[in-house]
RNA sequence: GCGAAAAUAGCUCAGUUGGUAGAGCACGACCUUGCCAAGGUCGGGGUCGCGGGUUCGAGUCCCGUUUUUCGCUCCA
C-alpha cells in the first residue's frame, strides 16, 4: 500500500512535469482542489470525452445530446432536493476530532427519550401481567410523564431552530441536553457551522436587482428541465436517451487525492427515459453496456467492479457504482442509477407545467422513469492515467517511463524525428509532418540524440514514433518505432497514414463496446 | 473543518551554534556523436511560499497565513 501511494504521488509528479495537470493559479501559492489540464492533459480529456459522445450518439440513434447552460433557475435546485440535501448544520468535538450533524445528534437524543419511556412501559407490563393499562400507565405515571414533556419540549425547540437556521440555537441544545461525543465522552464542542455544497453567485449586476443563483452541482437537471424540449422538437420516442457532458461545482468539505475530488469538476451523464415498470431491466442494461464501454479500452478487466448501493439516495430504486482499482484503492468512477421519475414529477410538480409522455402503444399518459449514466471525467481521466503508467526496467539496466495510454486516447498520435539535423533530414521530415497533420496530432522533433526523443514520446505516451535517415531520401521509406514494444519497422511514407489510422481512431474502440 | 508534518532554482535536495544562497539533473547557445536518455565549451535562472515579530544581522528563532501530504471527518 504504502509502495502504491509512492507510485501515485510519481504519477502525479509526472502528469505535472510533462504537461498533463497543473494545479490551478499555481504562482499565487495555488487554489485548494483545483486543477488546470495542460497542453497534453487536455488532448487525452478531449478524446475521452469523444469516446463517450460517440459511444452515446453515434452508437444508439434514440439517444441525442445537448449542451445546457451552467446557471439555471434557483428553484430547479428546490426541485430536485438540492436545498435541503447540501446543506448540513455541522458541529465537532474538540477531543475526539469528530464531526457530526447536529441535527442528527439532537434526534439522536430524542430517540433517547422515546427509550426511556419504552423502557419503563415494559418493566411495567411485566410487573402488573394481564391486568396492566397500558394507556393510563403511560398518562399517569410520573416517571413517563417527565420524559415526555422532556421529549415534547426538545423536539419543539430542535423543530423551531432548524426552522429558522439558527445554528447558535441548535448548539445551545447539545449544550442544554448535556450530550456527549460517544467517541470522547467529552461535550467540548465547536460552534455550530453551516456546510453549503453549492457555489452561489449573483445575477445581475445592481446588488438589491440580484437573485441569488448556484453554479449546478449536477449536470442531470439540464437534461431534466430539457426533457420536453428535446422530446417534442426531436419526436423522440420511449425508450430515449439525453446525452450531456459539461462541467459542476461543489463545495467538497475534504477535497483531495489529486483530480478524484475536485470543487470543480466534468460530468458525462445520459439519462435514458422509459415507461414505469421496465426500469429494472433498462438498469441492467446500462449497467452491462456502460462496463463494456470501460473494458474496449483495454485497461485490464481485472481493474473493474460493481458496488451496489444498498443505502439509496432520496430519488432512487436502485444504483451501482463502476469502481476502477486506482493506486489507492476500488474507486467510484461512474454511477449508475434508477431515478424513477422523481426529478421530471418535481419539475412538474415545482414549476406547474405538465411533464409528461403520451404513449401510443399503451394509449396513455405517463411520467417517465429515468436510469442515470453519471461518470465523472476527471475520475476517468485518472484512471487512465494511473493504469498507463509504467516505469520499465530495460534489458541494458535502463529505466524508462511510459505511458501505455490507450492508441486512441494518446494526446500526440506520431512524432516525426530527422536522425540527424542535417543533410536534409528535417526538410524531408517535416514534410511527412506536413502530411499527416491534418489528420493526427503530429509532434516534430530534432533536438538530442534520438533515444533522448523517444523517451520523451514514451513519456507522453506518443504510439509511433517515425525516424527519417538517410536511406529516406533514397527510398522514401522510414523507421517506425512502436511506444509499447519499443520493436522498429521498415515501412514506406506512402502507408504511413493508412498504418495509423487504424491504430489510432476511435472506431476500433467503438466497434469492441 | 480538526490534528500532525512539510514548503530553498523547472525537478530532487544540501545549507553547521543566526553572519551576504549551493549541488546534481533539467533548461538555452555553439561544437561533436548519430536508432533507444548521461560528450565538450559557455550561459541564464532563487528578495529561501507569503506577511509580521525578535535581533546589529533571519533560509535558520517566534507568531500568523497560504498550499501540499498523512490521519480523522463529510460526501447522491
Amino acid at each position: 500500500m504504502a509502495q502504491q501511494e509512492d507510485v501515485f504521488k510519481k504519477i502525479v509528479s509526472h502528469a505535472k512535469e510533462y504537461g498533463f495537470v497543473f494545479q490551478s493559479s499555481e504562482i499565487y501559492d495555488g487554489l485548494s482542489a483545483v486543477y488546470d489540464y495542460g497542453q497534453n492533459g487536455v488532448e487525452l480529456k478531449n478524446n475521452i470525452k469523444r469516446y463517450w459522445w460517440e459511444a452515446m450518439t453515434l452508437l444508439h440513434e434514440n439517444i441525442v445530446g445537448i449542451d445546457s447552460a451552467i446557471f439555471m433557475h434557483p428553484t430547479i435546485w428546490k426541485a430536485s432536493g438540492h436545498v435541503d440535501a447540501f446543506n448540513d448544520p455541522l458541529i465537532d468535538n474538540r477531543d475526539s476530532k469528530k464531526r457530526y450533524r447536529a441535527d442528527v445528534l439532537i434526534e439522536e437524543q430524542i430517540a433517547k427519550y422515546d427509550e426511556k419511556i419504552e423502557k419503563e412501559v415494559a418493566k411495567a407490563r411485566k410487573r402488573f401481567g394481564e391486568n396492566f393499562d397500558e394507556a393510563l400507565f403511560r398518562q399517569t405515571n410520573p416517571r413517563v410523564t417527565e420524559h415526555v414533556a422532556k421529549r415534547d419540549a426538545l423536539h419543539e425547540r430542535y423543530s423551531e431552530a432548524m426552522n429558522a437556521n439558527d445554528l447558535d440555537g441548535l448548539r445551545q441544545i447539545i449544550l442544554d441536553e448535556e450530550i456527549v461525543d460517544p467517541v470522547s465522552g467529552t461535550r467540548n464542542w465547536t460552534e455550530v457551522r453551516q456546510f453549503n455544497l453549492m457555489f452561489k453567485t449573483e445575477m445581475g449586476s445592481t446588488a438589491d436587482g440580484a437573485m441569488t443563483v448556484y453554479l449546478r452541482p449536477e449536470t442531470a437537471q439540464g437534461i431534466f428541465v430539457n426533457y420536453l424540449n428535446v422530446q417534442k422538437t426531436g419526436r423522440m420516442r420511449i425508450p430515449f436517451g439525453i446525452a450531456q457532458i459539461g462541467k459542476a461545482f461543489r463545495n467538497e468539505i475534504v477535497a483531495r487525492q489529486f483530480i478524484f475530488r475536485m470543487r470543480e469538476f466534468e460530468q458525462m451523464e445520459m439519462q435514458f427515459f422509459v415507461r414505469p415498470g421496465t426500469e429494472m431491466e433498462w438498469f441492467k442494461k446500462w449497467k452491462e453496456t456502460r462496463l463494456r464501454w470501460h473494458k474496449a479500452l483495454g485497461l485490464g478487466d481485472e481493474k473493474y467492479r460493481y458496488h451496489d448501493h444498498e443505502k439509496l439516495a432520496h430519488y432512487a430504486n436502485a444504483a451501482t457504482d463502476i469502481e476502477f482499482q486506482m493506486p489507492f484503492g476500488f474507486k467510484e468512477v461512474e454511477g449508475i442509477h434508477s431515478r424513477t421519475n422523481f426529478d421530471l414529477s418535481q419539475h412538474a410538480k415545482y414549476s406547474g407545467k405538465k411533464i409528461e409522455y403520451f404513449d401510443p402503444e399503451l394509449n396513455q399518459s405517463y411520467t417517465p422513469y429515468v436510469i442515470e449514466t453519471s461518470i465523472g471525467v476527471d475520475r476517468m481521466f485518472l484512471s487512465v492515467l494511473c493504469s498507463s503508467y509504467e516505469e520499465q526496467k530495460l534489458d541494458n539496466g535502463e529505466e524508462r517511463v511510459v505511458l501505455h495510454l490507450p492508441e486512441a486516447l494518446a494526446p500526440v498520435k506520431c512524432a516525426v524525428l530527422p536522425l540527424v539535423r542535417k543533410d536534409g533530414l528535417p526538410e524531408k521530415a517535416r514534410e511527412i509532418v506536413n502530411d499527416l497533420k491534418f489528420d493526427f496530432n503530429t509532434h516534430y522533433e530534432e533536438k538530442d540524440t534520438i533515444g533522448k526523443r523517444y523517451r520523451r514520446q514514451d513519456a507522453i505516451g506518443t504510439p509511433f514514433c517515425i525516424t527519417v535517415d538517410h536511406q529516406t531520401l533514397e527510398d522514401n521509406t522510414v523507421t517506425l518505432r512502436e511506444r509499447d514494444t519499443m520493436a522498429q519497422s521498415r515501412v514506406p511514407i506512402a502507408d504511413l497514414h493508412k498504418l495509423i489510422h487504424d491504430r489510432v481512431s476511435l472506431n476500433s474502440l467503438l466497434r469492441k463496446i
